[in-house]
DNA sequence: CGCTTAATGATAACGTATTTTCGATATGGC
DNA sequence: GCCATATCGAAAATACGTTATCATTAAGCG
């Protein structure tokens, strides 16, 4: 039986109100504003929990820890801040894509990573 | 000092020959037709040592190990074969990523990643 | 309210990639 | 060829993200 217990409110909530991908260490900082002493192992628990019904799917990032999103969302691809490290969404993709593929290859996925500076950190200095 | 050893001159080989980018366990594999019993911490080493000196540049692709290619290549991407795990160059990338920035986020760098059959494997079967 | 048991939190354990240790080996200058 | 020492290979150690353990807590049904 699923239980909904105030940890899992908890971190629902954080992903309806941050609205882009998310770290376990993530969830665990900002959920703890709600629940100051959950723990890391309930972050797991949950959003392995979320995954396999289908609520959260995760994202890889090159070189960094697996983060989760909200499912159900337009065809998108992620902005990486490297100020602040935080991942955000941005809907569209290239249109030219088949063009690349190499003699012979069968494409049948793609992934876009844009880095630089979200709005909030070019502002800072 | 940097010596010239046999397994640093095998490792440098298998990078020339295969042309893609390769993680340790790879270049650890491809290396001992030559050097048999080459080590894993030899791997990693010369790697260090190539990629400070700048001969290699590391490739993060999402989800996977780190990966290590030759430096001084055109621009281009990665494609990524589901069936035999191995990554290739593409050249070329999309033009049209600037639109896609999110209002107000500086894009200063961009990587796009391929996924399907690799034309090896697509003969298969 | 009382009870069953799923869920929690702290921590140990785990898996995997990478680095370090250390005695043995081989490179490269003389 | 000889020697100093950088490099090697094997294995232990480390780093770090994730999972399991277990005693305790609390969700939620009767």
């Amino acid at each position: 039986m699923q239980r909904d217990t105030v940890q899992r409110r908890a971190i629902r909530k954080v992903f309806k109100d941050l609205g882009r991908p998310l770290s376990p260490a993530e969830i665990l900082q900002t959920a703890r504003a709600q629940v100051p002493n959950l723990g890391i192992a309930t972050v797991y628990r949950s959003v392995k929990g979320l995954t396999e019904e289908g609520w959260l799917v995760p994202i890889d990032v090159p070189g960094e820890a697996q983060r989760y999103e909200l499912s159900g969302k337009d065809h998108h691809h992620h902005f990486s801040c490297r100020q602040c490290g935080r991942i955000f969404d941005f809907d569209g993709c290239p249109k030219d894509l088949a063009k690349l593929v190499p003699q012979g290859f069968l494409m049948e996925d793609h992934e876009v990573f844009l880095y630089g500076r979200c709005a909030d950190c070019r502002k800072d200095r």
